[in-house]
DNA sequence: GCCCTCACG
DNA sequence: ACGTACGTGAGGGCG
């Protein structure tokens, strides 16, 4: 073993390029959770990993190359302009390629108008033989004419971790010249990759004889006259200046203005704390279980840190604070009827946990939850909101929410499980509900109290803890206004809107069951005749042999499982297929039978006879809410039949009305104001008939009285194509017309509406450069495929872009409309009462004598909620049921 | 637990 | 060439 110091010096963009090609295969695979791509870096990542452990270098250093504009562009304008242009695939992981070297603790150098071949060149050429040993790693074979007694450089063959050796006695046995006579083997040969010319009809081979016989590019040209009479004499002599040119641009420069010493490069190890966080930033999770850390064993093997709290049978003033989190234990999702059986608070010097009874039991306690100046932080407002209302204990000042806010950092990381938020923000010490509680069938509390105990009190501390951490992310995003003046307040709003909920007529329902089951039997009978056989009408599968198997009819369309017999294949069998209208009748009955009748029926609370859906805040990608258990945004209203079932929804009280207000294409207003196309926002101003006034400018009409109604329908289509981002398949498919057909459509229409068109070419630019778009309100979306080299993947993440910013934006808007009309019904001592919102439309139940006062507040908010370059235009309705609101 | 179908905006 | 309109939730069948 030698005493010798050792040099790595790697050729950092070089390597990295070739890691990104050697695992292209990978490429979509290996992604980290934001989307970024990690094949390069993976791959970087293992050649370095390998070469500190076969090399062991007291010193190491990374090079890149800085800037398009080396000192070689200076002279020859087209070199490396053969090079096609580097994937933003690549591209986007080099800044990552810094935090990764970091971690392991290697310098990384560049330098302007300067190649890491010349830093490298440079480093390589200035140590002193007698101390150091160098390895050059590069994937460029150029570099080999660095190699010399002390200096070995290693290219890399296939991917990146398998390397070739090249020293001078190698370069020699193998090409039989010395390394410096690479350079003018390029002189002559030139290099395509580089776009280094070299003289016409020369390669490699008969350069190598020529060098070998005259030993440079200079010596050639000395003897050129000693050439016998050949094309390539001719080439030579013609193209001389060429060759001198080559070999000056092949030259590496060893005397670069570097400003980095060997001392600065010493290598000292990994620094694993950065080094973790760079895994974990890649989810490189099979090289964090590598690594033998405190803090990732916490993690792994569940061994956490312990955890001090106080379990109170009794409760005082003292246990609380004007700062302090708040957690609820509730056993299931359903937190209008869940039991509660544990509640934990904290702040960061004590953490206290109790049982129901004793809190409930407690006037502090709901002192200290009502009380204005205290501020809580919790995991899910309305959850926590509610389940302590149904104690009758009152909240003030939730001033944070954990849940909330994760999901606006990222659509994505909104598990209802506190555990999993917490991992995606990188804190550990809170075990999973289900490992805690069980899962399925097994699902239940733990005997062991303390098992309980301990799980609540981690969520304390982790609520408080990733308050600030998450404030902190809010405030970089500029999304602390949408937390604080929107998604906070409006969760209180939903969860009095949940408690309050919807009276429902079930003896209504009860009746149009009893109705629907004979019409079912009716219907299935009489298939069943057709068939010539019983089946299960509910089942595809079964319908499917039925209908193409034994009764022959021409398959239209296929699922991944088998025939499809979805509507609009069985809308397209009417004629030939006399069964398919028992088929079609029988479904729709069998869905508003099972569906809405007997599934509301099922939700109705036996005590108040009415319905408590709830809202869900924080599952919609584009900020719109949902609703589950029952969804109540999905009631029938299109066919007669099913909109029936809105009879059934009634006002609670004796002699009040529903009263339901709509906003009127605010999705299309919406693309109007951040297209700002003056066509588009003309209509709305002048209170056009959107659809009509499509219809017109693409048709190339000029009067309103000559749109047709197959117009208008046409038009309509398309406003609605161009929302959800435009496809001439999509439109195709929706308007029953060809492809060509559907492009001559869009066509038109963006050469009318040009502001449209430039819209959703910027929204997916700016997609693509920075991996997210955002709305109105700064409600962001990532969408990490957006990239992707995969056609459908791409296009998908392509219309999202266009359609999220717009129907997150309207989103908003609605969501700005009911905090201000929850506030405005208070004020005004109203006894209205906001009881739904589906997506663009509120809807209230009122006394008689307050609707008049009720429209005019709601036009005066809905309409006014934000103020676009258009209008916004709210319709309203009432009546004696849902129904009749029409 | 996934697939298909279908209800809504 | 690729094969989809955007966003949801629920029920029934089936393995």
């Amino acid at each position: 073993m030698s005493n010798k110091n050792k040099l790595v010096l790697i050729d950092g963009n070089s390597v990295a390029y070739r890691a990104f090609f050697a695992l292209r295969s990978q490429l979509e695979r290996m992604k980290n959770k934001n989307g970024l791509h990690t094949n390069a870096l993976y791959g970087f990542h293992n050649m370095i990993d390998s070469v500190l452990t076969k090399e062991k270098p007291t010193h190491a250093l990374v090079a890149f190359d800085a800037g398009n504009t080396t000192f070689r562009h200076a002279f020859f304008d087209d070199y490396k302009a053969g090079r096609s242009k580097t994937p933003g695939e690549f591209s986007e992981q080099m800044p990552y390629l810094r935090d990764l070297l970091e971690g392991f603790g290697i310098k990384h150098y560049e330098l302007e108008n300067f190649e890491a071949d010349d830093i490298i060149g440079t480093l390589a050429t200035q140590v002193d033989p007698a101390e150091y040993d160098v390895v050059v790693i590069s994937g460029d074979r150029d570099l080999t004419q660095l190699a010399k007694e002390n200096v070995r450089v290693d290219i890399t063959v296939k991917g990146v971790s398998e390397l070739k050796e090249y020293t001078t006695e190698s370069i020699q046995e193998e090409m039989g010249i010395s390394p410096l006579q690479i350079i003018d083997m390029k002189g002559l040969a030139g290099d395509a990759s580089d776009n280094i010319p070299g003289v016409t009809k020369i390669g490699e081979k008969t350069a190598l004889k020529l060098l070998k016989e005259y030993g440079s590019v200079e010596g050639i040209y000395e003897n050129i006259d000693a050439l016998k009479k050949s094309k390539m004499k001719e080439n030579l002599i013609n193209e001389k200046e060429t060759a001198f040119l080559s070999k000056k641009l092949a030259t590496i420069n060893t005397d670069s203005p570097i400003k980095v010493g060997i001392d600065d490069l010493a290598f000292s190890g990994p620094d694993m704390e950065k080094l973790i966080a760079f895994y974990k930033e890649m989810d490189f999770n099979s090289h964090l279980s590598k690594l033998d850390t405190t803090e990732y064993d916490a993690e792994q093997n569940n061994q956490k840190e312990e955890i001090s709290y106080k379990v109170v049978t009794e409760i005082t003033e003292s246990m609380f604070s004007d700062d302090m989190a708040l957690y609820v234990e509730l056993i299931g999702d359903n937190y209008h009827i869940s039991p509660i059986f544990c509640i934990g608070w904290g702040n960061d010097e004590q953490i206290y946990i109790s049982e129901p009874e004793v809190v409930f039991a407690s006037e502090e306690f709901k002192k200290w939850a009502k009380k204005l100046d205290a501020k809580k932080q919790v995991f899910d407002a309305k959850r926590t909101y509610v389940a302590l209302k149904r104690q009758q204990v009152e909240m003030n000042s939730i001033n944070f929410d954990i849940l909330l806010a994760s999901y606006l950092l990222n659509t994505k990381d909104n598990s209802k499980d506190l555990s999993e938020v917490a991992t995606e923000h990188d804190y550990y010490e809170v075990s999973s509900d289900e490992s805690v509680y069980g899962k399925g069938a097994k699902i239940g509390i733990p005997e062991d109290k303390t098992v309980t105990y301990d799980h609540v009190a981690r969520k304390v501390k982790a609520i408080r803890i990733l308050s600030k951490q998450l404030n902190d992310n809010l405030e970089k995003n500029e999304q602390t206004e949408l937390f604080n003046e929107m998604e906070l307040p409006l969760s209180i709003v939903l969860a009095e809107m949940e408690l309050t909920g919807v009276k429902v007529n079930d003896k209504r329902l009860m009746e149009m069951k009893e109705e629907f089951a004979v019409r079912l039997k009716d219907i299935e009978q009489r298939v069943y005749e057709l068939a010539g056989e019983e089946f299960n009408l509910n089942s595809p599968k079964q319908l499917g042999v039925i209908l193409f198997e034994k009764m022959g009819y021409p398959v239209i369309k296929k699922t991944k499982t088998g025939y499809s017999t979805a509507v609009d294949v069985l809308e397209q069998m009417r004629e030939q297929a006399p069964i398919v209208e028992h088929i079609l009748d029988y479904r729709q009955i069998a869905k508003i039978q099972s569906t809405y009748i007997e599934g509301l029926l099922k939700v109705i609370d036996k005590n108040t006879g009415k319905i408590h859906t709830r809202y869900m805040q924080t599952i919609a990608q584009t900020g719109r809410l949902s609703s589950v258990e029952p969804n109540l945004q999905n009631i029938p209203i299109r066919l007669e039949e099913g909109r029936k079932i809105r009879q059934a929804f009634v006002p609670s009280h004796e002699g009040w009305k529903i009263f339901a207000s709509d906003y009127s294409q605010i999705e299309l207003r919406v693309l109007g104001h951040v297209s700002n196309d003056p066509l588009l926002k003309e209509a709305f101003i002048e209170g056009q008939d959107i659809h009509s006034s499509t219809a017109m400018r693409v048709f190339g009409i000029t009067s309103p009285e000559e749109v047709s109604s197959e117009m208008r329908r046409r038009a309509k289509a398309v406003n609605f194509g161009i929302v959800y981002g435009i496809s001439d398949y999509g439109l195709s498919q929706n308007l029953g017309i060809s492809r060509k057909e559907a492009q001559k459509f869009i066509d038109t229409y963006f050469d009318k509406y040009p502001g449209v068109k430039t819209y959703m070419e910027d929204i997916v630019r700016e997609a693509k450069d920075k991996g997210f778009v955002e709305t109105l309100f700064q409600r962001r979306r990532y969408l990490p495929e957006i990239n992707s080299r995969n056609f459908n993947l791409r296009s998908f993440a392509e219309r999202t872009a266009i359609n999220t910013p717009i129907q997150g934006s309207a989103a908003d808007i609605i969501k700005i409309a009911m905090i201000k009309m929850d506030k405005k019904l208070k004020e005004s001592n109203m006894k209205a009462t906001m009881l739904l919102q589906v997506h663009d439309e509120l809807i209230f139940e009122a006394p008689e004598e307050e609707l008049e006062q009720l429209e005019a507040l709601v036009i005066q908010v809905m309409e006014g909620a934000v103020e676009l370059s258009v209008p916004l235009k709210v319709d309203s309705n009432s009546g004696k049921s849902w129904y009749e609101a029409k």
